[in-house]
Formats: C-alpha cells, sequence, structure tokens
DNA sequence: CATATTTATGACCGAACGGTCAAGAAAGGA
DNA sequence: TCCTTTCTTGACCGTTCGGTCATAAATATG
C-alpha cells in the first residue's frame, strides 16, 4: 500500500537519490568495494553519515543498489546497441565491443567491470551479490544468444555449435578481455582481438 | 656478500620459511588482499605477530612473496603439463584445463586464481604487483604460445592467426573461464567450452 | 501557531585494523 | 660462563573502520 505520496510529510531531500547512487557507483567501481570506506562515499556524493545511513542503510545496501543500478544500466547500453546493429554479426560485435567501452570507464581506462570485478571478487560468498550478477547474467546471456541465432540464421556465424552454447562462448571471451583490460592489455589490442575472435567463428 | 651462512648466529626459526608462505598464500586466495586480516594470517600460519612481521615485513610485503610463490606453482605446473603433452593441440588443452584445475582450488571449488582475482581487484594500482604479474604474464604467453606453434605446424591448428595472438586470445579465453568459474559456471560445464572453444580453432 | 513527520548535521562509539616493541628464550662464539 | 645475536611472545598503540544517535532544521497538516 505504499503509492507514491505527492507531498509527503516531512522535510524534503536535499539530494537526489539516483545521483547519488550513480556517485557511490562510480567510488564502487573505481575503487572495489572493501577499499572503499564510508569517508571515500561521503566525498564523493556530498552527503553526511546520517542523511547516507538514512537513505540508503549500511554500506552493504548501498552497494547492492549501486550494482543493480550498474547491471541494469550496463543492459539497457546493450542491448540499445544490438537493437542498432544491422545484422546478427554486427550485433555480436556490438556487444563485445560494449564490454570493452565500458571496461576502458574512467580516466584511466582500467576500470573494469563493476560486476566483473565484483564476481571475481566476492565470488559465491555475498548471496545478495549472487543474486544480483546470476540474474544479470542470464540477461545478458538472452541478449547474446538472440544475436548469435540471428546471425547463425544469416549465415554468418558458423551453425555447428548451439546459439546458447556459443553465446556463452562469446560472453566469457567477453570476460576474459574485460578481466584483462584492467593490467597489460589496452583497448586496441582489446579491439584486434575481437575482430580475430569473431574470425574463427565465421562459417566457412 | 651474503652467502648462505650454515649455522647462523642466534637463536633459529622454529618455522619452515615455505609452509607459512603456504599458508599465507592459501589466505589470501580464498579471502583477497583486503578481506584477509593479519589475525586471519597468524591463524593460518600459527605464527605470532611479532614473529611474522620480523620474518616477512608487513601485510603488503607478506602478499608479494605469497603471489610470487603462487604464480612461480602455477607456471611450474603448466610447464609440466605442456611438457608431458603427445601433441601441440594436447598442450592447449592441458594449459586450458589446468587453469581451470586451478580455479577449482579448495572445497567449495571456486577460489579462482589469485593471480587473475588480484589482477581484477587491484588493476594497475599497485605497482609491485603489476610488477609481478606483468611477468608472470609474459611467461605464461610464452608457453601457450609454444604450444600453439607446434599444434600449427603439426596441422591441427588453423594456421590463418600468428601463434602470438592466438596464444593470447587462448589465454583470454582461459582466463574469461576461470573468472566464471567464481559464478554461475562449474568445472563441468567449463571443460565443455573448452571443447567447443578448441573446435573452432581446428585446422579445417 | 502548534504539532507531527521527515531530513540534515556531525559528534560520538566500540571494534577491528595494521603495525610496533620490550622482555624473555634459544642458539653460537669467545 | 658470559656475551651477542636472532627469534618468540603478546601486550600495546594510534588510526580508521562501519555504524549510531541526539539535536536542529524544514516541511505539511490542523
Amino acid at each position: 500500500m505504499t503509492h507514491a505520496a505527492k507531498n509527503p510529510v516531512g522535510r524534503p531531500r536535499e539530494f537526489d537519490e539516483d545521483k547519488v547512487l550513480a556517485a557511490a557507483m562510480e567510488v564502487f567501481w573505481l575503487q572495489g568495494y572493501d577499499s572503499t570506506s564510508m569517508t571515500d562515499l561521503l566525498a564523493a556524493t556530498g552527503l553526511h553519515k546520517g542523511s547516507l545511513y538514512q537513505a540508503f542503510g549500511d554500506k552493504h545496501n548501498l552497494f547492492i543498489q549501486a550494482l543493480e543500478r550498474y547491471v541494469d544500466e550496463f543492459r539497457r547500453e546493450m542491448s540499445v546497441a544490438v537493437d542498432q546493429a544491422e545484422s546478427g554479426l554486427a550485433g555480436v560485435r556490438a556487444l563485445m565491443h560494449k564490454g570493452i567501452e565500458k571496461g576502458c570507464h574512467g580516466s584511466d581506462c582500467n576500470a573494469g567491470c563493476l560486476a566483473l570485478n565484483t564476481l571475481v571478487d566476492k565470488g559465491t560468498a555475498d548471496a545478495e551479490v549472487v543474486a544480483v550478477l546470476t540474474q544479470a547474467f542470464v540477461k545478458r546471456m538472452a541478449l547474446f544468444a538472440q544475436a548469435v541465432a540471428r546471425a547463425q540464421q544469416e549465415g554468418s556465424l558458423r551453425s555447428d555449435i548451439a546459439p546458447e552454447q556459443m553465446a556463452l562462448m562469446i560472453n566469457v571471451m567477453s570476460m576474459g578481455i574485460v578481466a584483462i583490460l584492467r593490467g597489460p592489455m589496452d583497448e586496441q589490442q582489446a579491439t584486434v582481438l575481437v575482430e580475430d575472435y569473431l574470425s574463427t567463428l565465421k562459417a566457412t
């Protein structure tokens, strides 16, 4: 029975919840969960301690919300990219490029992917994180599988591997690329790698 | 001028340095650097605070040594695996399997790879970590490239991609697999994925 | 205006952190 | 035996951590 009240009683918020969440997400993204202190978050959001806790709960809660925001935004971007593609193959390529682009976020261009960073960092230890990430993974897989299936129907990708399986493979390769972007590989090399990889998937 | 003295002056160590390092490595592996407290390390090693600090320096120093131990051991295992292989293709397969096996270490079978975990966690922020990991990466690449080159010469892997580039690609795929082993994928699925992937690399 | 309700502010808290160090114990050398 | 050196033990330290809460301020309602 919680309908959004238009004129809520009490002192109104002085901050934009989503802007705060975006700022928190950014910090978690760049620094990781453990390395991000409440002090960092307060500085980034501009809020004071009480306000942050009252609005978002504790640090872990805030992180979960920031992570959800991230995966939603990411999926939306990927969805747009694949929808704009003029072919299945172009869609697959766009998805992989979007991942690289996302991983090359920020000034140092090696922040990586918050979802992947979190997965590798926390593994299966954190149940709430697992829930968010698995759901995100399923949706992401659907995007990949759809693009792959289309490309196979168009005859541009080989058909000797089931679309779901190929989608998984491509997804995993994407994750590998994004992971290594954190270290010894740059964006350009990653792009080359994508093309090399796609060449192994093309129909003969 | 530091030749190892056979009868060093002073009270002798009561612990095996390498055993302690192995224990510390294990904890860092399972929990990650930030989530591992000195208390955890003391419990795992059985040492007391002063001894640990006196023998290994501070936490970061201990971690670097543990990481070095890890990558050395890993590389040795990979080297053995590839040397035992009866063909180039078998070597490549063995390398990928070794990575999975390593990633499925421990009871929960999802500890991942300490090197990869560290790369994703720290990125380029920690200079000493970067140094260790880049050197390890180079050596690892050499192993992969050698196996790939052999397989290409034997005609079992396609030759339209330069061995170094294909080695990089395989390496990245391996990393992706190990990364996702931390989450929604199990060892068996990973093995299937390896075969699917190798099928895309085989010479036609 | 009075009251109820919500938010803003920042002082404050206990716990845990990484790290230090003084005192005692165990060895070799003189 | 006594001294020097190294290692062991664990008490101790200052800092930072995540988190709480009392108070003040701002709005809607009556």
